[in-house]
DNA sequence: TTAAACTTTCAATGTTTTTTGAAAGTTTAA
DNA sequence: TTAAACTTTCAAAAAACATTGAAAGTTTAA
């Protein structure tokens, strides 16, 4: 294998990874792209390689720069911008974890909180019901905390500690 | 709120958590009807609450049943099949990881370990493309031993320390 | 056997999500 | 100021994905 077909089997396997985690193909293979070139890319320059319209990687460059894993930065005496994408996967495990928490897992811990704290009127089913948030509640606080406080943290001896406790 | 609001409510939200996931709305929302249902349902049952049609409900609940976390019932002098899901939530959890880990990570880590094990030219993007998925190698494999070992495996006491540790 | 009771399959249809590209917007140099 | 160089927005088109429902398939009781 060469570098042209490491390079496209890389952006496309992460492209379609991306889609399964939630995040749509283009700005997946936008961040895989940045985060193997060495140089920060223009906008023509992601268009040009992934064969994308203008508008498409505008609107998935900002959606990258909201994540937090993708900075514009400016050449001097030049008008363009250019984009770069957070080169240590460590950090960028931390951030998306930390998206992640955010986005989703917060929201949907509020509601098993709710909805686990409904009356106990004893039927079965109201039983099962609580019996069951309560639980998804729990282990979606552990997950919270996980993702918060042990993903990418300084603290990554906890990481190295476990694998090799379990491995 | 009610049992029947916050039933509606757990069904809804489990189905739009579902999508971010992975997995489809109707097949997300089949599981959470099954996870909070006291007694085992029939696809009549499963179709009528849900308001899905046969052909849905029959294609989403082998999928589920694919993935390890449903299972057929057969009620005794009855034809008809019934289902029901994995009600401990520990074990569902373990199970969602090693399904996710088996078709997600474990093809990821092979083409990442393929991809970063190109001929080293000399270029500087060359070098950088196997930096990164090299790195990304590493923390995938790391990933995928937590996914199967630590994840909802007997040893569950290791979260628990782990937790109260960062907490 | 047969036929009733049930489940699965899959082409057609509907829905949602993504992408395009051209117009509107912004910034900067002169 | 103006206009060139660049970016963003957004309605419309395309693509991807999910759902339906009727026909085909399967199982079982008699």
């Amino acid at each position: 294998m060469n570098y042209e077909e490491a390079k496209n089997k890389f952006i496309s396997t992460w492209g379609s990874l991306g889609s399964l985690w939630g995040i749509n193909k283009a700005m997946a293979q936008i961040h895989a792209l940045l985060l193997i070139s060495p140089e920060p890319l223009s906008m023509e320059d992601i268009m040009e390689e992934l064969h994308i319209s203008r508008g498409n990687a505008s609107m998935n460059l900002r959606q990258l720069m909201d994540w937090g894993i993708v900075f514009k930065e400016n050449k001097i005496g030049e008008r363009k911008e250019y984009f770069t994408s957070e080169k240590d996967v460590q950090e960028l495990a931390k951030q998306i974890a930390k998206e992640r928490s955010r986005r989703e897992l917060q929201p949907t811990i509020k509601i098993l909180n709710d909805v686990s704290n409904i009356n106990e009127d004893g039927s079965d089913k109201t039983k099962e019901l609580i019996k069951q948030t309560k639980a998804l509640h729990e282990m979606a606080e552990t997950l919270d905390i996980m993702m918060n406080k042990v993903v990418g943290q300084g603290n990554n001896w906890i990481t190295k500690a476990l694998v090799k406790l379990v491995k």
